[in-house]
DNA sequence: GGCCTTTGCGAAACCGCTTTACTAAACCGC
DNA sequence: GCGGTTTAGTAAAGCGGTTTCGCAAAGGCC
């Protein structure tokens, strides 16, 4: 392979010649820009990527942490922050940490050892310090859908409360009055402020939360299955769930399912996300939108920012929207009980 | 951050004697390597990335380049991918072409800039020769699912023949006569050996394969939609369709959906993949199933023994399974018309 | 106690690019 | 034709590792 030397004695001129020219740091006259381009293409010259990092000390590659990229939200988004990365010459690398500390912590550590140049971090356990303590006062972190306490990198966020508040709202519009709530971890941020935002209109149209509605603790389908598998066993089991993320709602229609509760003739079902695909499910789920194409595309333009020692705007909230679909209905008469 | 000299200096040892010993090329008595242990540890040494890539040639990065990460197959399949890459020391890189040529070919072009020490590559669009001519005599490049005529790597496919006929005869055995394929690009590997299959099975059912019932020219869903909707608008309709992927399937059911055309009443359907998320679909799907856990593994350990100098198995060819879900049902004695 | 083999380790070159500091030659005004 | 300013470059020192070659000292053997 022909390094930047050959190129120099092709064309005649020093191999500092040929990089400044190559990185735009001189202007050559057209004679000698010539003779180099020549040389390059004669030789197929291609700058060697791993020399060029090691002398510059950036290696134009950034990490993106999700936990989970096989699921369509977070693909969505690595596919939204990669194509952003790509025309601004960056590549990324991309980790699934399945929700697993030692996995975020690793990726975490990528940073120091120069494998990236900046980290776009989802996290959806709640931080015990561990992770604030790695990113301290780092200038290339970015953090995205949630929060780390105690951390004060740029955050780019949606509406979590607007979104929840609208979806309960939704349901409450659609005459019912027994609304269960389905949500993430508890001190989760995003999962507080959707919880916040069920509260919020509940308390507004005057509705009891009843205490064995409402189960918070994680974002597994699993979880969420058991959660609606108990909820309807109550004396007054929901007429309408609000399940916090499409993976809780993809729990809840199975659990659903399993119990032959029809959705949404004997129980509605508002969801959050709005992933690819859901509209495709049977019901094609009503939910709460994220942006996620410019959750992506936003994340990486801070995180490019703090590259370059812009000043990001610290915080981004972005707007969630209700997508109206099938799952909600009027609350039948009798409720759930025959 | 601290290099390898401070070690070496603060553990009164030499750089190469630290490099070695990190990299198990010299036993070393107790007391010494006690010394650059601790050396380590006190200065928080972790060895830099670049400068090691650069000193070994080596990147301990492969690319995966897939049509569109986004799709849950591909995400699916990256992740297995990962995870066998993870635990080999490797990192990937992921690219989708969005099945663009160009695209396709900056990827592998990422070889040459020694970007990544090898490429496992999916294409979906027939190749003229470009890709070909690309990887030429290369020793670092691995296919999966998809075929490149004219290029001697190792390939990991699936059973594609197998697999259609077996959806085909699934069909046939449910009691369908007039069964309509829909299918990938002419002149693609995997869409021929899937017609291939499908046309096997009718031929020995003694079925007749319609030229109006056959579509083949694209996995996008709206080239499926268009084509079952001209295919009910036949004078005898099938009574069934064999979706050569899901995405095909997706845009199957959407087509009938608009039709008003119920799966399976009216329409059995059965796909071709078996992604994540099908069976939450209306009606659940049934379908051939791919192994994509094996497909990304194995493509991996491919690749892996290319780039040690091993020998690896030139042609894989992995199985699939026909999962039968809610999709297919006895055609209705009328068959579609009123 | 001289010779040979381990054991234990180091000097220096190298990977291919960037960048800083510097210069030779051409030009320019007077 | 002389000092000053451009123009058009260059030499050499990194970047932080790895690796090849080699050597001094210790130990073993007769």
């Amino acid at each position: 392979m022909a390094t930047i030397h050959d190129v120099a004695q092709d064309a005649g001129v020093s191999p500092t010649t040929v990089s400044r020219y190559l990185n735009n740091r001189i202007e050559l006259p057209q004679a000698t820009s010539a003779r180099i381009d020549a040389a390059i293409t004669r030789l197929d010259y291609r700058p060697n990527l791993l020399a060029k990092r090691l002398s510059t000390g950036k290696s134009q590659a950034i990490g993106l942490v999700t936990p989970e990229i096989r699921e369509p939200f977070f693909a969505e988004l690595a596919s939204a922050v990669e194509d952003e990365a790509d025309r601004h010459g960056y590549t990324i690398f991309m980790s699934s940490t399945r929700s697993d500390r030692g996995r975020e912590i690793a990726s975490l550590n990528r940073l120091h050892d120069r494998h990236v140049d900046g980290v776009i971090l989802m996290t959806n356990t709640p931080d015990d310090g561990t992770l604030a303590a790695l990113i301290g006062r780092r200038r290339n972190v970015v953090l995205i859908d949630e929060d780390i306490p105690g951390v004060k990198v740029p955050r780019v966020f949606v509406e979590n409360t607007k979104g929840a508040h609208a979806a309960t709202r939704h349901l409450i519009e659609a005459g019912h009055r027994r609304i269960a709530y389905i949500g993430g971890p508890l001190g989760l941020f995003s999962a507080e402020e959707r919880y916040a935002g069920f509260l919020k209109a509940m308390a507004e149209a005057g509705l009891a939360v009843r205490e064995d509605h409402i189960r918070r603790g994680s974002f597994a389908p699993d979880f969420a299955r058991a959660a609606v598998l108990s909820m309807i066993r109550t004396r007054q089991p929901p007429t309408a769930i609000f399940a916090s993320s499409d993976y809780i709602a993809i729990g809840t229609i199975l659990g659903l399912r399993q119990a032959g509760i029809g959705v949404p003739s004997q129980m509605s079902l508002v969801s959050f996300d709005d992933m690819p695909l859901t509209e495709l499910f049977n019901p094609p789920l009503t939910a709460i939108r994220q942006p996620i194409e410019a959750l992506g595309r936003q994340g990486f333009q801070a995180l490019f920012a703090l590259l370059n020692g812009d000043k990001p705007k610290m915080l981004t909230r972005l707007p969630v929207t209700l997508i109206e679909r099938e799952s909600v209905a009027a609350p039948r008469k009798g409720g759930l009980k025959p």
